[in-house]
RNA sequence: GGACGGUUAGCUCAGUGGUAGAGCAUCUCUUUGACGUAGAGAGGGUCAGAGGUUCAAAUCCUCUACCGUCCACCA
């Protein structure tokens, strides 16, 4: 005992996290009590963790191991996401780069089998970053979102809304990504301010209004001319047909009236342009329209947009119009605005809307439900409003509201490789959909894959075996915390909701904590690319896991970002080797302390569930404490009350600041100060070693969901069981 | 154009009606057997601004400014 080194050494954390695996804790089969569930949302199975992750991996660590210390038969599923557009990209662009063919060259089949390679050996780098951030996992339960498992789960999912009509396909005007050579969905546009220039201008010399617009290079796609009914400029129009001849090519504009036109902005006239613009393509649809397609998958123009811009790529067929328009006297104005472009989320492509076939889920289809009518939007409405979810922090529920009221049908197909096949199958005219492919011969598949989020979406339930009726859905669905970060409250949290509620008829959690984004010091995101991201890992090696997991918590509101500080994980380090210090005086006070029983060997017992709580064996009687002492302990208790509330309510940042707070300045500082004249007397020397004893191992049952590192160490210098597994306090 | 969050000590943040707090940083002292990755102590804020409610406002209400985020079909 007197061995016990001056310092803490985090060296020895991986050993302590051997200890943890090998007693087979993590796996909930060893343990007893109520269902308690978090499922992992699975990080990108491309990428290594970041800074981010490692909050997010500890908030739920510490909701994980305080419901296992509560008693609960707590489940924490880890796992990967395939996430298919940002996987497809990047191998890819690895292809490109070192053999400097893309994906086309060497066809699917070899593409897909170099995706999987590529994809196996970052999800150990994941694997082993999560184990050394201390997540206490149940690995045996460990998937993937594009494993055999979560395949079937995905067609049996679209089958059951293929025939539910949910699922169709049909030609929209879709969000095109020429760059990464797929179609997105809304939610995977991100608008970013552009300086640009908005030109007004005429079709013609003939054509009575002139219109404006940032884009002339589609004008020459133009069906219409759209005005607001009330505009007394132009009411006289509504209704007429002009034949124009307009940079090289002819257009059919007839003048239309739609509500949807601002009379105050620009000219108050539209030029309608159905095929490459998603609200025009609504006007076009009111307005029996007929779209014309003068731009294609590559963003060129093609012949239907005339001989002057034929194959010229947008951006040189729009200074062409421009000059045209200068030449022939039609260009009234330009002007310098700030427009938005839209772009793709993964590959920074800038959208060109175009009018595709496309898999779509309808969000606004009625159907029967329990004998009521009903639709996915209120189904994900409901499941909120109704309290069966629990958004915390309670202001993105709003935020999730707003979303459900805009949302539009979800375009569900995307035009790559890697990733889950839609199981539609054809036949001349026939369309087959099931969960196994046709048996006859002829039938070829659609070539589509899903977006990535569809999969991610089955993700509470495919992890338990869903469609399978096994014991792990019934017991641990719906799961109780969903831990993501606000960014991803649309992607996936409300899609759970909406598959969940649609296939199970049950909500997926029963509370969804979104936490904030990690930032750098200067407010900013980290990137990659710019080489500004953090490994945890290199954090961890220097300072340790506990002081990492608590710079990440202290101070960090629900909800809110936060601005990572080495500075703030070195002070944590510090803290770490406090209880380290106080430990090793209590223990070095207390050795010849005669406990009431000593602790059972660990080799003794046979079965794993049996050693549960066995360190109340060692626990003293409170009547051998002198009331000064029993004092320290009631207040001691109090903190226990009120770190247990705190953990309820999803506060861990003062939870922890509390523990820390405690452990330095009242026990420490105070407690332990206080009872070294208490030791030096035999007649208060038994009282204030039960005292000291008694208060260190409680606060390391506090700490540990926290600090489950070093707290266990501690424990292990006396205790031949776990601390994981005590009984919380 | 909507919605939300923020503005408190040099820095990062707590604090939601009752005489301004923590950590880090700064300064002074302490080589005392748990720990110098430490201990004792000190300095430092008109709580963004204006108005209002109240016996009492950092805290509630109204407005303003600035920073940040999300949503939105100004073509």
């Amino acid at each position: 005992m007197q061995n016990i080194p001056k310092h803490y050494n985090q060296a020895g954390e991986p050993n302590v996290y051997k200890l943890w695996e090998s007693s087979g804790y993590f796996n909930p089969d060893n343990l007893e009590g109520e269902p308690f569930t978090i499922m992992m949302p699975p990080p990108n199975a491309t990428g290594t963790l970041h800074i981010g992750h490692a909050f997010e991996t500890s908030i739920q660590d510490i909701l994980t191991r305080y419901h296992r210390m509560k008693g609960d038969k707590t489940l924490w599923l880890p796992g990967t996401d395939h996430a298919a557009i940002a996987t497809n990209t990047k191998v890819e662009k690895i292809l490109i780069k070192e053999e400097g063919k893309n994906r086309h060259d060497i066809g699917r089949e070899a593409f897909v089998k170099k995706v999987e390679e590529f994809v196996d050996a970052s999800r150990g780098t994941i694997q082993k970053q999560l184990r050394t951030i201390g997540a206490s996992a149940d690995w045996s339960r460990e998937a993937f979102t594009f494993d055999e498992p979560r395949n079937l789960a995905v067609r049996t999912a679209f089958k059951k809304m293929y025939d539910e009509g949910l699922i169709y396909r049909g030609t929209r005007v879709i969000n095109w990504d020429p760059k990464g050579q797929t179609s997105v969905s809304d939610d995977e546009v991100v608008h970013k301010t552009e300086k640009g220039q908005l030109y007004t201008f005429k079709y013609s010399k003939d054509f009575p209004i002139a219109i404006a617009t940032t884009r002339p290079e589609t004008k020459v796609g133009d069906v219409a001319v759209a005005v607001n009914p009330k505009d007394k400029r132009y009411k006289k129009f509504i209704g007429k047909e002009y034949e124009v001849e307009f940079a090289g090519t002819k257009l059919n504009i007839k003048i239309v009236a739609d509500d949807t036109v601002d009379p105050e902005f620009g000219t108050g006239a539209v030029g309608v342009t159905p095929a490459h613009s998603i609200t025009d393509y609504e006007i076009a649809l009111r307005q029996n329209l007929k779209p014309v397609q003068v731009i294609n998958e590559y963003a060129r123009m093609i012949e239907a947009a005339g001989a002057l811009v034929a194959g010229k790529k947008t951006k040189e067929a729009r200074e062409i119009i421009v000059s045209w328009l200068k030449e022939n006297g039609l260009l009234e104005k330009t002007e310098d605005i700030d427009m938005n472009i839209a772009t793709a989320e993964r590959s920074s492509g800038v959208i060109e809307p175009l009018p595709k076939l496309q898999w779509f889920v309808d969000v606004n289809k009625e159907f029967e439900r329990n004998g009521k009518k009903t639709s996915l939007k209120q189904l994900m409405h409901n499941a909120v409003r109704s309290g069966g979810v629990k958004i915390l922090p309670e202001r993105f529920e709003k935020v999730y509201f707003n979303w459900i009221d805009n949302l539009r049908d979800w375009n569900i197909s995307r035009q790559l490789w890697y990733g889950h096949r839609i199981p539609v199958w054809y036949k001349g005219t026939t369309i087959y959909c099931d969960i196994e492919p046709p048996k006859e011969d002829g039938w070829t598949q659609d070539e589509d894959t899903l977006d990535t989020w569809f999969s991610s979406a089955l993700w509470t339930f495919s992890t338990l075996g869903w469609p399978k009726e096994i014991q792990d859905l019934k017991t641990f669905h719906p799961t109780s915390v969903m831990a993501p970060g606000y960014e991803i409250l649309f992607f996936w949290v409300a899609r759970m909701i909406l598959m969940s509620t649609f296939l199970l008829g049950e909500v997926p959690f029963q509370v969804v904590y979104l936490h904030g984004m990690v930032r750098n010091i200067e407010g900013k995101k980290f990137s990659k690319s710019q080489g500004t991201g953090i490994d945890p890992v290199e954090v961890i090696q220097k300072y340790g896991a506990d002081a990492l997991r608590m710079a990440l918590v202290v101070g960090v509101g629900p909800g809110n970002d936060s601005k990572y500080d080495e500075m703030k994980v070195k002070g944590y380090r510090n803290f770490a080797n406090k209880i380290w210090n106080a430990a090793r005086f209590v223990l070095q006070n207390t050795e010849d302390y005669n406990s009431p029983q000593p602790p059972l060997k660990l080799r003794e017992t046979s079965s794993l569930t049996s050693r549960r709580g066995l360190g109340k064996k060692a626990q003293p009687k409170a009547g051998a404490l002198l009331p000064a002492d029993k004092k320290i302990l009631e207040e001691l208790d109090s903190l226990v009350k009120s770190i247990t509330k705190q953990l309820e309510k999803f506060d861990f940042a003062h939870a922890a600041e509390d523990l820390y707070h405690y452990f330095w300045h009242t026990f420490a500082d105070k407690i332990i100060e206080e009872s070294k004249s208490k030791l030096a007397d035999e007649k208060t020397r038994a009282s204030a070693q039960l005292m000291l004893k008694t208060a260190l191992e409680t606060q390391l049952k506090l700490l540990h969901p926290f600090m489950p590192f070093v707290t266990e160490t501690v424990w292990q210098l006396t205790h031949e069981d776990l601390l994981m597994i005590q009984k919380w306090p």
